[in-house]
DNA sequence: GTCATTTCTTAACCGAGATCAATGAACGGC
DNA sequence: GCCGTTCATTGATCTCGGTTAAGAAATGAC
């Protein structure tokens, strides 16, 4: 399978395509593929374009005196709208990846001109907004409710890919507490079961 | 002074009135007193109408097993656009008067009306929108990195006139914390002081 | 004023996460 | 495969907030 496939078996979770449409995309080739640790975006700078996980982990960060701070996690399928892409301000985080990626990037021009010339796109692009927004991140009342075992046991429940796939001390960087504390609560859980 | 004076007075922080506009306000008459506990919405209910606290002090909070979760303290010149307003879904909180009130409320369609026979008002309407999206609320971020003591003194710097005016036992909650507890950090920070 | 209710403080005890330090296991480069 | 680095676990100790319970202080009704 060719890297171009991923797209377009990403369009056809929401529509049906044709093959004319499928060269298409094909023939857009807007895939990079980057490098464990690769930044798709730096602190400081503004965004210029959106991103789509077709394959791998990307994570979003911040630095709090030299110490990563993970926000979100993103994987397959995943869009991200970086604040800094709609806000044009310079971006507060970090994103990178996590494990070797292949992602879709569309600046806003390009995704524009894409759209007037093949409409039938536009549905999709609005569902994938929809989406970004009723986000899957942790609020700030799941946040204050639950202890740092309940917010684990939420994620293996919600997330268990995330768990096996991501190095614990981003998991425990991601959940606000301390690797040494997840491994103790991971021993406690198994234990207690 | 009058009550519609406190209304005067709001829009005057934004633009200069004419006798006129001012004459006018005070005839809008949307302007009501609330005793300390009147609920302003509750939860399950839609709310049909945004809200500016003119004078009082107002919070909003949800019930867990019967503990109020405070997660808002809206006090003089604050807006409020509930979710439930914009959304037209039940409420998922409540928001109550922590003192005598005075408030003045808005339906959509009296918003509009008046904007339409006074267009110089539109840019106000504007601003004040954006002011409620760059809200003051606590970030998921400073939850994560500051200790409640943090986050009193945060509370100190930023809005001395709370823990002035609001029972303790409710700036505890809207900390995250036990009454107990902010007692005992307030205790602390004396001492250290 | 008195009395009842609400609010705040204090104390004792507990448990969970932080921190520091050491060891073990897994991974990557060569 | 070997070796060094990264990552995970464990133990000891400490701090802080939660919990329970009691009492003090402030507030409000009458």
């Amino acid at each position: 399978m060719d890297n171009q496939d991923l797209l377009v078996e990403y369009f056809s979770q929401y529509m049906t395509l044709s093959e004319e449409e499928i060269q298409l995309i094909k023939k857009e080739d807007i895939i990079r593929s980057y490098k464990k640790n690769d930044f798709l975006l730096k602190e400081g700078q503004v965004a210029h374009c959106c991103f789509l996980v077709l394959k791998g982990c990307v994570k979003r960060y911040y630095l709090e005196d030299g110490q990563e701070r993970i926000m979100e996690f993103y994987t397959e399928n995943d869009p991200i709208a970086p604040v800094s892409y709609t806000s044009k301000e310079p971006s507060e985080y970090y994103i990178s990846c996590v494990e070797p990626c292949l992602i879709s990037s569309g600046t806003e021009e390009k995704t524009q001109r894409f759209l007037q010339q093949f409409p039938r796109f536009i549905p999709i692009f609005v569902k994938i907004g929809d989406s970004l927004s009723a986000k899957k991140q942790v609020s700030l009342d799941d946040y204050k409710n639950f202890s740092p075992e309940d917010r684990y046991q939420k994620l293996l429940d919600t997330r268990p890919d995330l768990v096996n796939r991501v190095p614990q001390y981003m998991i425990a960087s991601y959940l606000g507490i301390q690797p040494e504390s997840l491994s103790r609560i991971r021993k406690r859980m198994w234990s207690s079961k």
